[in-house]
DNA sequence: AGAGTGACCACAC
DNA sequence: TGTGTGGCCACTC
């Protein structure tokens, strides 16, 4: 454990600043911190993420948009009741626009 | 130390 | 919501 500089600590910092009623992907977290970051990480940060309350996970989702990490909190249908809950329109676990409603990190916090 | 796996992404068919 | 494959890096056994 021993959190120190991980990865997982990057992403939370960033998951933590997604403000309320907006979204993001796992790539453009990834793209974002860059260095030899990949979009697949970003998940497995998130799995280690689970039991840490202060980060949104529910705000991160896949390219598409789509709920794809819904199955691994506590309930299927969590994640979507804190995305609507936020004001974000979702149609079968699918955020409606999403594009709209994304925040880029790389765009909002400006490198 | 090699192989398998993962809350992904991009491309090809 | 199309399906399949490769690639990416970290972690576990």
């Amino acid at each position: 454990m021993a959190k120190e500089h991980s990865f997982f600590n990057d992403v939370y910092e960033v998951v933590k600043l997604i403000p309320e009623g907006r979204a993001t992907s796992y790539g453009l977290i990834a793209n974002y911190l860059g260095t030899g970051m990949s979009a697949r990480m970003v998940g497995w940060a998130m799995n280690a993420a689970h039991g840490l309350p202060e980060v949104p996970a529910h705000r991160v989702v896949n390219r598409n948009g789509l709920l794809t990490g819904k199955a691994h909190f506590a309930t299927p249908t969590l994640m979507q009741e804190l995305l609507e809950q936020e004001g974000i329109e979702i149609v079968k676990d699918k955020i409606q626009n999403f594009k709209e409603i994304v925040w880029d990190p790389m765009k909002e916090l400006e490198i």
